[in-house]
DNA sequence: ATGCTGCTCCGGACGC
DNA sequence: TGCGTCCGGAGCAGC
């Protein structure tokens, strides 16, 4: 489950590999072609299969950026700019390679969903077993209206007055603490994984109501949930289930998590507790979080 | 005017 | 072996 951290990893992967690179034409899988052929949102958002197909070629890759868990290719064509926004859902992986044959574990080549074809020669291909992830061609930013509601970057000066602010509106405050730090109007980019780390470090049970934590607990929880972000960033994110860097790579950050997927308490031995929140599992020390 | 609930994109994992 | 059930980022329609 890719969340900022493996995110961010992706975009430091792909970058060198794409940027200056242009689009000579792009395939869609005969899967995809007919589930949005019946009327189907299936990863392609927004277009339909034809004009995705045409809207690409011609575009030079100028930058990436990483937004929350969105990946912007920022593209040129005849100077104008357009964005390929690129979210990997559940399962998403981009893959770097001469043919799909490159691609080694059969679950990713027989789920390779959308290929784009450069004129350097190379291809980048787009896999997602369980198709929740998504691809938009867009002009801007303004053209899918969500993407300027998402949290600021959680590195940036202004997202704990975000959260801050958040936290004190009726929408939230009797929100549980887990559901409205894994909510990206929020806190961008901080999933299950890593929502369920920062809160063990806290000590905060994750039901406990976002009204019911002190501005000093509020701004102590935001910043341990960078700290464990950019750790993650550091230790090139969590391999987990089905998220994979450019290439299949894997990163070492599952080994160092205490909490996430525990069967005991990391800290006291405590047999660990799990808890529907907000319509997701989530899995705390019952001796060690209140 | 909010804010819930359920639906939608799916296949793999797991239990019986 | 085979079938039913659960799971999940995130937006959105409908109540």
């Amino acid at each position: 489950m890719p969340e900022l951290p493996e995110v961010e990893g992706v975009l430091r992967a792909l970058q060198p590999i794409v940027t200056g690179k242009t689009i000579k034409s792009v395939e869609v899988s005969e899967t995809i072609y007919n589930s949005k052929a019946i009327g189907k949102e299936a990863i392609i958002k927004g277009l339909d299969v034809e004009q995705f197909c045409l809207a690409l070629p011609g575009t030079k890759i100028d930058h990436l950026e990483r937004r929350s868990k969105y990946i912007y290719f920022h593209l040129l064509k005849d100077g104008l700019p357009y964005m390929l926004v690129s979210h990997l859902g559940m399962s998403g992986a981009w893959f770097s390679v001469k043919n799909l044959h490159e691609i080694t574990e059969v679950k990713f080549r027989k789920h390779a969903h959308v290929t784009i074809y450069f004129e350097e020669g190379d291809l980048l291909v787009y896999s997602d077993i369980r198709r929740f992830g998504e691809l938009r061609f867009l002009e801007t930013e303004a053209d899918y209206p969500p993407l300027l509601l998402m949290a600021p970057e959680p590195f940036d000066q202004h997202a704990l007055d975000h959260f801050l602010h958040m936290s004190a509106l009726p929408k939230y405050e009797n929100k549980a603490i887990k559901e409205f730090i894994m909510d990206g109007h929020v806190v961008s980019g901080c999933g299950n994984i890593y929502a369920t780390e920062a809160l063990f470090r806290m000590k905060i049970h994750p039901a406990r109501a976002v009204k019911r934590i002190s501005r000093e607990r509020k701004i102590h929880l935001f910043q341990e949930i960078v700290i464990v972000l950019l750790d993650s960033i550091e230790n090139g994110g969590s391999t987990i289930s089905d998220y994979r860097t450019i290439n299949g790579g894997a990163g070492n950050m599952q080994n160092r998590l205490q909490m996430y997927g525990k069967k005991e308490c990391g800290f006291c031995g405590t047999k660990t507790k799990q808890k529907t929140i907000g319509g997701r599992t989530s899995t705390y020390c019952p001796a060690c979080q209140k």
